[in-house]
RNA sequence: GGCCCGUUCGUCUAUCGGCUAGGACGCCAGGUUUUCAUCCUGGUAAGAGGGGUUCGAUUCCCCUACGGGCUACCA
């Protein structure tokens, strides 16, 4: 049997990159065992539909390289893919567990049950809809059949509930988790769960698990939060008369600092992409922010699982090869940006050049510049090693195409000599009679001018940066020089001599 | 409150009974780079606490503490 596994977000906004490690893992998993990542779309909840959010589901895992095998916009044998396209079968299936007596109607009221709540919270209770007073409450169990069928064909409004517990059952269920183990459970204490809401419409369980089914899903994996409901399910499996799937629970990503799990607000207040592409301004994106689909399923494979050696960097080839379940960890972490940076640094560095070139282009296009014959790929190279984020690039780059229109005061106040524009005019009538164009042929140049008028060397390196790049950071000068030619060289001496002596 | 899961440097983690507890991020120091960044070298720092089991526990068991999740006609 293949392996063939799902990823089940709701479209109630952009996704979360909880949500996108979750879908990570089940795509590594499926591709190192040959099998089917399937995309599917939980929106039985029509009231939490935010529209714009399927749309950015598939384009947020498309750029992150995690591409499923089926979903809504590539068709295959078991879908449609949307819930809410589905609502059929699971009416099919509801009867099935009405006809077995594994669920029944219930007509208490949203209001009713909430007061039940409130009264046994006052007491220090806990009101559980379940086999202890099942009995005493207003559905087809209490009622019997004719009374049901009177209320049914008055068009009273009601749930259909599933019966989790009866005292002819086993006490305790032992499941069993991929990644956690043994996992003990005392079916008397869960509660008669709603599979079938007033609007008709399925509940997450009944769908998720009709779904899995029928979808042939041999592995569900998915977030801790479902950990408690696992019960539920496997109990559901077993009142249809199916198999259940294997179950693995990964865990949380929790805030960088402070309490409680990574929530959508935590970006935008400490600086930091949560989110895979930009949403709306609370909700920035790693990818309009400089990260790269690489690094990001890099560090967030790590987040959560670890092969066992001391390699960090991988392809996303190279985690799938090395992905288990076993591996991954049971206790929730924290999302480190600092680390999360790290990593993009690192597959920024490793990028080839020529990668590169088409970002800068845009930054050129987007500012009406032309790079008027400054090579780009020259330019990348020298800049590359420099990058932490994609977007460093202009940043790092701009000197090449705009000359400075101002020079950094501390730079000038600290190096800028008496005898400093003097010597700046030498070298620029110096490289205004060369030949020499390469940085190793410029360095040449330089030097031995230096050692002929015994100038040091201190005196003019930074200076001459101060004047082509406007202050003292950036590449080698001599690199520069050549990128820039030594006319554009020239020029930019002479400005900054004009603009400083003022 | 009830139920479930977890707990190794500040953070992400390795260790599957023998540990001088390893790596990475961060931080600090030094070096390379006549700048800044990169890079290199070194340093900093951990088994929540208490009981067992064992010749030996970070590793296995129990309790406590702490953290996280669930407890909706949301997923």
């Amino acid at each position: 049997m293949s392996v063939r596994v799902r990823f089940a977000p709701s479209p109630t906004g952009p996704l979360h990159i909880g949500g996108v490690r979750t879908a990570l893992y089940n795509y590594l998993f499926a591709k190192k065992h040959g099998g089917s990542f399937v995309l599917r779309i939980e929106d039985t909840d029509q009231s939490r539909y935010v529209s714009g959010a399927e749309d950015y589901i598939h384009d947020a895992l498309e750029w992150m390289g995690i591409v499923p095998d089926e979903s809504s916009k590539k068709m295959g044998a078991a879908g449609p893919y949307r819930q809410s396209e589905r609502k059929a079968l699971y009416i099919k299936h509801i009867e099935l567990l009405l006809g077995s007596g594994n669920a029944y109607i219930a007509f208490d009221s949203p209001e009713e049950l909430n007061t039940l709540r409130k009264d046994a919270e006052r007491k220090g209770d806990a009101f559980i809809y379940n086999w202890k007073n099942r009995d005493r409450l207003q559905n087809s169990i209490a009622l019997g059949d004719k009374e049901t069928q009177e209320r049914l064909s008055k068009g009273d409004p009601y749930v259909i509930r599933f019966r989790a517990y009866t005292s002819a059952e086993a006490q305790v269920l032992t499941l069993h988790d991929e990644v956690r183990g043994a996992v003990e459970i005392h079916v008397p204490l869960l509660d008669d769960k709603i599979l079938v809401k007033q609007d008709g419409m399925p509940t997450y369980h009944l769908a998720n698990v009709v779904d899995d089914h029928l979808m042939e899903i041999t592995h569900v994996i998915r977030g801790e939060e479902w950990l408690p409901s696992m019960a539920l399910h496997v109990l559901l499996y077993k009142a249809f008369g199916w198999v259940p799937p294997a179950f693995a629970h990964v865990p949380l990503i929790l805030k960088p600092s402070g309490k409680g799990k990574l929530s959508k607000r935590d970006g935008a207040k400490l600086g930091f992409p949560v989110f895979p592409l930009t949403w709306d301004k609370e909700t920035p994106g790693f990818k309009e922010n400089g990260y790269l689909p690489g690094a990001l399923t890099n560090y967030l494979a790590l987040l959560g699982w670890n092969p066992g050696g001391q390699k960090e960097l991988f392809s996303l080839k190279e985690i799938i090869d090395s992905f288990s379940l076993e591996n991954i960890t049971k206790s929730g972490g924290r999302f480190d940006p600092d680390r999360c940076k790290w990593f993009n640094q690192q597959v920024l560095h490793a990028s080839a050049a020529k990668s590169l070139v088409p970002t800068l282009e845009k930054e050129l296009y987007k500012r009406g510049i032309d790079a008027a014959g400054i090579s780009l790929i020259d330019v990348v190279k020298l800049i590359q090693g420099r990058l932490t984020l994609l977007t460093d690039i202009w940043p790092e780059a701009e000197f090449f195409f705009v000359p400075p229109k101002s020079y950094d005061e501390k730079d000038v106040n600290k190096l800028w000599k008496e005898d400093t524009s003097e010597i700046l005019t030498a070298i620029s009538g110096l490289l205004g009679n060369t030949a020499a164009q390469s940085d190793e042929e410029i360095r040449a140049l330089i030097k031995s001018w230096a050692t002929e008028n015994a100038v040091g060397l201190g005196k003019i390196m930074a200076p001459l940066r101060i004047a082509l790049v406007g202050g003292m950071r950036g590449p080698d000068v001599f690199a520069v020089c050549s990128i820039l030619g030594v006319a554009a060289c020239v020029d930019r001496i002479k400005n900054a001599t004009i603009h400083i002596s003022l």
